[in-house]
DNA sequence: TAGTTTACAGACAGCGATGTATGTTAAATG
DNA sequence: CATTTAACATACATCGCTGTCTGTAAACTA
């Protein structure tokens, strides 16, 4: 029964939401189409009509998801305020908690954390690296003003303490995410990440 | 033709040196027994005659491989030392090190952080988490010493200071590992270790 | 030394997944 | 209102991979 332009959307919306479910359970290699089919209430048919293959409703889904608030984070960490280290603080803890509560975050995340980038997904990791340099400039940025302001502990450079903290956030995340989430992202992680900021700052 | 004992140990192991290379390279999901086969010079039915199917070729090689040096650290970090956060970034610059100069250990840990353990690898995942817990338990011990002796900084935990170490680590790892081997491990991860175990340390 | 077993190679059957081709129905179009 | 076309469902051909089965020659054993 043909549907309306309306309906035709709203079915690959199910799918795309369908394989984002299925991938993170299976992984996106051992997720066969038909599971992606079942879990949309589909047949295979409207998968393949909507989408070319499995790598095309991967990239699709990559696409589709509200990741870019990436931009926000950027722009509140270019923000100018006196407490450099605090805005940062607050920008990273507000992250784990956006992933404590957001369930389709953390499925996005495990999978791109787990799915194999060899083939035709290296286009994904080219892009993933891009976003990360770009945030770790942000980062560094911020890092040296407020080592400008004398706010960096002299142990520190804007760099190590940039990498510092983004392979902090990564273990943590990566620990959580693909390790049986042995422990409350949001107390835990917030407090390490706490006396993490807290260790770089500059004594008073 | 009739191989020797010997002959047959020789070939056992090619076959788990060729699924390390095989499964690093593809994803464990994604070898087929045909590509370690011919990685490894003999068709299918050596693997199978060896190997019940593919997890087991995966066990065996998870078994056959030397980790258990993890031993060696624990023993390290246990010894009576003045200088314990000094013994403990020792230790950890020795692990870093290690893995930047073996190439059998990058693979296997890539391996680990990247494959599927939902089914049949369970047990895998069941033992890495008794592994991971008893050696954060030897490391907040170790910080519990460090603390007694004033050595920790006033901000932090053995139990925090312990979770940042192993979170940095993890971070670093797997950063390095799965994400293009963009920085040398060997100085730019040492370096942060450093810097963040001098965090940790009490101010003189 | 004859028979047995080991350590494979090679062939085979079967399944599961893919991609495509065809069928079907209702919306869109004129 | 007749025709076309969009949005699927269904059926089909195909292929890669798995696991097993058989064949075989050399090593071991009695």
């Amino acid at each position: 029964m043909r549907r309306t332009k309306a309906d035709a959307e709203a079915t690959r919306q199910q799918i795309i939401c369908a394989a984002e479910r299925v991938f993170y359970k299976k992984g996106v290699s051992n997720a066969t189409m038909e599971d992606v089919a079942h879990a949309a209430g589909v047949t295979r048919g409207a998968i393949y009509w909507h989408f070319a293959n499995k790598t095309d409703l991967f990239m699709e889904l990559y696409k589709s998801v509200p990741l870019p608030q990436e931009d926000m984070v950027a722009r509140e960490l270019e923000s100018e305020d006196a407490e450099v280290l605090t805005v940062i603080e607050r920008v990273a803890a507000e992250w784990l908690d956006t992933l404590a509560n957001d369930e389709q975050r953390q499925r996005i995340l495990s999978i791109l954390l787990r799915c194999d980038y060899t083939g035709e997904l290296s286009a994904v990791l080219e892009q993933q690296q891009g976003v990360d340099d770009g945030h770790m400039q942000t980062l560094e940025a911020a890092f040296a003003r407020a080592a400008e302001k004398g706010q960096l502990g002299t142990c520190w450079t804007p760099k190590s303490a940039a990498s510092a903290l983004r392979w902090m956030m990564k273990g943590i995340c990566s620990e959580w995410l693909l390790f049986g989430r042995r422990f409350d992202l949001a107390s835990e992680g917030r407090e390490g990440l706490r006396r993490l900021i807290g260790s770089l700052q500059a004594a008073k």
